[in-house]
RNA sequence: GAAUCUGUAGCUCAGUUGGUUAGAGCGCAUCAUUGACAUUGAUGAGGUCAGAGGUUCAAGUCCUCUCAGAUUCACCA
């Protein structure tokens, strides 16, 4: 053996693995699987430390497969929508272009490759990692058989009354160009003013002038003396010089402001909901651009939100209606993608109805058909869950599966269409305004994206012909699925299950699902794990996973959350290079609690890579002395088997400790304390058995053998599922030795009790 | 505004259902080591477990409050 442990061989000891079958479980109806889905990284991105933190998934998934259980830990990449889509328009805009010069099935192809470039890259780097994946298995989520399984889905929620069209006000970030759920958007406290603007006979305080343009009514409360007479009255809203009604509403806060609110139902979300209650007009000044369109008085047209304010803020000045301005800070929406603010536009989208859904999974929760460890995270989920709103699907993206639904254009000839013409010229316009100046099909092939109106009707099984026009010029809906509806069902698409006829699901289906464990971090808990609970109860009757385990969260030596746009991302694949994959896994684990942050630092990857190498030269050790032993008695048997009449008490101390960090680990690891298990350990094998057993074993016989082996071995296994790679390569020398049984230390026997 | 989490050695953190002198890694000090390993060994210094009160035979651990920090959720003008 080398004199110290390299890590050069990990590449071959994965191959082996692999080639072994090991990787793939065998499905045996009589004894129960454990599985794990893993949670499906962006395809075309490389790991970072946060996917590193798999590991965890890697030491339940080989501890499960020594125990002999039938073990399946099921890779997968995801497109990640709007992720990529975002990542791949950065990269246009270097080449000076932009998502606008190209028609969307351009586009989509031009990602398509470009995702395909870098897909298998993560599977390499996983690989690389040790993640004993069953990689047969392996699903891509913009695989044909898993959108046409979502595409169902959608279908079967459509037809149980779950799906609907509506034109509310949703969270749109104009730069992006798509709507987005609430979970999407990040809250931040903003500096600014509100600003106190006279309308007729009363005075509004607003932090958004701007909107002014759009207000349909001034809300004051009902209660409210100073403004009672005035309910039911008009006033003239200044620079538009129209009349609006003063309502009376009990939600307005009469110590706020001047206790007179003026709404803007197409651009506030209060506002909207007010509206909608008090039948007021909705007049959208912002267009889907970011500018201000028709709606409002000429000179203020074709102007972005901050522009509007600016002239507003100095006109009405002039007119002598501001009549202060108080500084104010307060919360604003941005968009979590680029971080822009959001604009609160109505526009018509497309809308689980979530209410019957979330029942489900509340009451999975509260039943313990799903689990959460740490259990707090429970209550964390059961809160957001009762609090959930309808789910906004559609996004004006190209990146991801249309929503299957196709619009005649001659039955619905108010649909906005955005397309290129044959010369690539942008056109944008209402489909009654140009049906006689462009064929359908240079439409169609042209064709960016399109608004049809929310009152339009639509087939949901694509059709050439319209059943009631008898029209050819059908085009299905530009938005696509947020990302999270199609991997709301990747437990589900993964293992073969059929929406469309459940008696078809997959083999694989029935016998691992549902699965033993969903790992992944906290952050994710409502946009993933939510949904999949959702999806999974809704299609199946059935929870997707039996338990949500939520893991450490890796942060730099700041204790700030690593980002590529904060360049402080600590790359594991470099780590692995330098110190081994073992040493980094390890450094994954030791002493972290769960759920926790913590912080990965060089010093203690370095750490574990010495008790790597700690176990590689105690175990050299090992054979030296056998080899001793063995020239001075060549007819020296070598065996694991303990004569218990020949133990000292140095001997039966060791077993005594075995027996204990068996029983131990087998416990820390069943309750998920992987950094409890690891530093035991950890401390069992360098202390107990290094410093103390084998010391005094020096001055010993060859009657050590047998108890020296047995230790050995037996901590190689509880080591492996943490450290698999230097565990399975000193498997393999001492096995020749001592002639073991089992071929390989990755599908050997979990330890036991030893007898002594 | 609501919820959750964190506060333990110089640094980064463990500490299970409350149970003897509170642990690890790194760092530090002293010593050792020519045959497993300097990627080593031994010994040691260093903590009124954020603060106050309470429950208990017993509290780092449970309860209340205070202080400090972090995070998540939330349509307030």
């Amino acid at each position: 053996m080398d004199k110290s442990y390299t890590s050069t061989s990990e590449t071959d000891i994965y191959q082996s693995w692999e080639n072994s079958g090991a990787f793939t479980p065998q499905i045996d109806k009589t004894k129960t699987p454990f599985s794990i889905i893993l949670p499906l990284p962006n395809a075309n991105d490389p790991m970072h430390m946060g996917h590193a933190v798999f590991t965890v998934q890697d030491i339940m998934i080989r501890y499960h497969r020594m125990l002999g259980d039938p073990t399946l830990w099921l890779p997968g990449g995801d497109h990640a929508g709007i992720e990529t889509q975002f990542v791949f328009e950065k990269k246009l805009q270097k080449d000076g272009k932009s998502r606008f010069d190209f028609d969307r099935q351009t586009l989509f192809d031009l990602i398509w490759d470009f995702v395909e470039k870098n897909r298998t890259l993560n599977q390499f780097q996983m690989k690389k990692l040790g993640f004993s994946m069953d990689w047969t298995r392996y699903h891509y989520s913009l695989e044909p058989a898993i959108v046409k399984n979502v595409l169902a889905t959608f279908k079967k929620l459509y037809n149980d009354g779950l799906i609907y069209r509506e034109e509310k006000i949703v969270n749109y970030c104009t730069f992006c160009g798509t709507a987005f759920s609430n979970l999407e958007v990040v809250h931040k406290n903003v500096d600014s003013h509100l600003w106190y603007i006279k309308y007729g006979p009363l005075s509004v305080a607003t932090t958004r002038p701007e909107t002014m343009l759009g207000d349909t009514a001034v809300a004051v409360n009902s209660k409210d003396k100073r403004y009672q007479h005035l309910i039911g009255k008009t006033i003239t809203l200044p620079l538009v010089n129209k009349e609006i009604p003063v309502i009376g509403e009990d939600s307005i806060d009469m110590e706020f402001g001047t206790g007179a609110v003026k709404v803007t139902p197409s651009h506030s979300p209060e506002d909207y909901d007010m509206a909608k209650k008090h039948n007021l007009e909705f007049i959208r000044i912002f267009d889907y651009d970011g500018k201000s369109n028709q709606n409002v008085p000429k000179n203020y047209r074709g102007l972005f939100p901050a522009q509007v304010r600016q002239m507003v803020i100095e006109d009405l000045t002039s007119a002598g209606l501001l009549e202060k301005t108080e500084a104010y800070s307060h919360e604003v929406g941005h968009c979590y993608r680029c971080g822009r603010p959001i604009e609160p536009i109505t526009a018509p989208q497309w809308y689980v109805k979530i209410a019957p859904l979330a029942k489900a999974a509340i009451d999975a929760a509260k039943n313990g058909d799903v689990k959460f460890f740490p259990s707090r995270f429970k209550k964390t989920y059961l809160d957001w869950m009762s609090n959930i709103r309808d789910w906004n699907i559609s996004r004006q993206i190209v990146w991801g599966p249309r929503i299957p639904a196709w619009y005649c254009l001659d039955c619905n000839p108010n649909i906005k269409l955005n397309f290129l013409d044959k010369n690539k010229n942008p056109i944008s316009a209402f489909y009654r305004d140009i049906k006689d100046k462009y064929p359908f099909e240079e439409i169609k092939n042209g064709l960016q994206s399109m608004v049809a109106p929310v009152d339009s009707e639509f087939f949901i099984d694509e059709v050439s012909e319209c059943s009631k026009c008898h029209s050819h010029s059908l085009l299905q809906e530009t938005d696509t699925f947020d990302t999270w509806f199609l991997s709301g069902q990747w437990p589900l698409s993964t293992l073969g299950f059929n929406t469309a006829d459940p008696s078809k699901s997959s083999e694989d289906f029935h016998y691992f699902y549902p699965t033993s464990v969903m790992d992944t971090m906290w952050d994710i808990l409502f946009f993933w794990v939510a949904r999949m609970i959702m999806f999974g109860l809704y299609l199946t009757k059935e929870v997707p996973f039996k338990l949500v385990h939520l893991h450490a969260r890796c942060v730099d030596a700041k204790g700030q959350k690593m980002s590529k746009s904060k360049g402080n991302v600590v790359d594991p694949l470099s780590m692995t290079e330098k110190y081994g994959t073992d040493a980094l896994r390890m450094a994954l684990v030791y002493g972290i609690a769960p759920a926790s942050d913590f912080v990965i630092s060089e010093d203690k990857i370095r750490a574990q890579r010495n008790f790597v190498n700690k176990i590689w030269n105690a175990s050299r050790f090992v054979l030296m002395i056998i080899e001793r032993f063995q020239e001075q008695n060549p007819k020296l048997e070598i065996s694991t088997t303990i004569n218990s009449s020949k133990l000292n008490t140095d001997d039966k101390s060791i077993l005594e400790s075995l027996n204990k960090i068996i029983k131990s680990t087998d416990t820390d690891i069943n309750r998920h304390h992987f950094g409890q298990a690891s530093e035991n350990l950890y401390q069992f094998f360098w202390h107990d058995f290094c410093d103390v057993y084998i010391e005094k074993a020096k001055d010993r016989g060859e009657e050590v053998v047998p108890v020296l082996l047995t230790v050995l071995i037996n901590s190689l296994k509880l080591l492996h599922p943490f450290i698999p790679f230097v565990t399975e390569s000193v498997y393999q020398i001492i096995r020749q030795k001592a002639n073991l049984d089992e071929p390989q230390l990755i599908t050997a026997s979990w330890p036991k009790e030893i007898k002594f």
